[in-house]
DNA sequence: CTTCAACTATAAGTATGTTCATAATAAGCC
DNA sequence: GGCTTATTATGAACATACTTATAGTTGAAG
């Protein structure tokens, strides 16, 4: 899965790349209007992530020009907060989709996810590690007969310990991941969540722990 | 677009039946798992919601013969929150999809609409009445350079003030379509998400106004 | 044994949803 | 028009869930 990612500000661009990326999706990166419209008449991408406020052509316009030469890539528009979204209204008719910025990785790959899924796709988010089995659609938490739903942000971090079951997460990466890549949240934000998780899954007798690797991280193990 | 509803208890089959059709959607329903099969087999139905517990076959059989015979049709199935999920973990693989009951209609309007989309369909849910602009995706009441954020319920309750512009709603529509078909809500909830939502409204120096009509219920209105 | 990272209980903060009591308002009646 | 009554409006209290912050405890490595 190809995508394109139009944002001028570096820091910005780059953490979506990493986002992405992690994924497994592909992703490049351009700065401006001119290079956007270039890259996106290729046809080759999947999704194009598009900033409003970038140099030489705003989003609104690459969008438009798109569609002009009949490039159909879903388009997803990013807006800064304190933007008049009455512009929005009247003009964004060349996207698919747009959320505004500042946002969480999550909320990102669920609308990314939405755009380039394909027909006949599964939905269903469940994921299975060691004797449990994780219902991401219900964040609800099962082994056996007994299940607990978790919130939201526990519901992250497991998918996250799932999703990489074979690296070590540092508590950056987590923080990053789920708070954000501009938290100020503190290593022990996700102590404490992990805590949470760790009651969690002891209370479904899940044989599975999480453990911790001092000064790394964690990772997710199935004793058993 | 049409949709084939699955579901053997009547009062929830109806009232999946009219959730539906409110929006716009064609629904037929069959309450056994042998018509099920019958009705999913023409092949005319873009969505199938799918009980589990029907009599004659349940619903992971039905989806399974469906799939057998190269019926594509996407598949929402619903499962009883008590259900044991390490059985749906297995064998569900014919679903696109699923939920588990009660549920509210918007989150059943939400897994249609994503399992029907099409491809380059926009997925941008923004309202405009009167002078204001309301963003269901970020739940953002916009009117010139003022916002609020408005929370679920009362973004549901703008969102169907929006949608029945022209009819009156009444507060028991509001309750089954908001609340759930099953909820036991009072119309004085309605009324206080009503008083929050004219608050904020008038915080965004919105003109428009949530009328009441004594007896009848409330439908909006743009003075200007 | 000491030290530092990790752990966890608990409290405080924030957002949301519900209920209750009372106030405001409109409609019907004299 | 005033009076009565039913309905709607609203602030405040309450309840709950989630997140963050504080601080003391535990435990492993050196």
């Amino acid at each position: 899965m190809n995508i394109l990612i139009v944002e001028d500000e570096k820091r910005l661009a780059n953490a979506l790349k990493q986002i992405l990326l992690e994924q497994k999706y592909m992703a490049d990166v351009v700065y401006d209007g001119n290079d956007a419209l270039d890259y996106g008449l290729s046809g080759i991408y999947d999704l194009i992530i598009l900033d409003i406020m970038i140099p030489y052509r705003d989003g609104y316009e690459v969008a438009y020009e798109l569609r002009k030469n009949k490039i159909e890539t879903p388009i997803l528009m990013l807006t800064a907060k304190d933007a008049v979204s009455d512009k929005v209204t009247g003009l964004n008719r060349g996207a698919d989709d747009y959320m505004t910025k500042p946002f969480a990785p999550e909320e990102l790959l669920a609308r990314v996810k939405a755009l380039t899924r394909r027909r006949g796709e599964v939905i269903i988010d469940e994921a299975d590690f060691g004797d449990f089995n994780f219902n991401a659609s219900t964040s609800t938490l099962t082994k056996g007969s007994k299940s607990v739903h978790l919130n939201f942000k526990e519901a992250e971090i497991l998918k996250l310990l799932i999703a990489n079951r074979d690296i070590i997460l540092s508590k950056e990466d987590i923080i990053t991941k789920v708070w954000g890549y501009d938290s100020d949240a503190g290593s022990n934000n996700v102590e404490a969540y992990i805590s949470f998780l760790r009651r969690k899954l002891n209370f479904v007798n899940s044989s599975t722990e999480i453990k911790a690797i001092k000064k790394v991280g964690y990772r997710l193990e199935n004793k058993g």
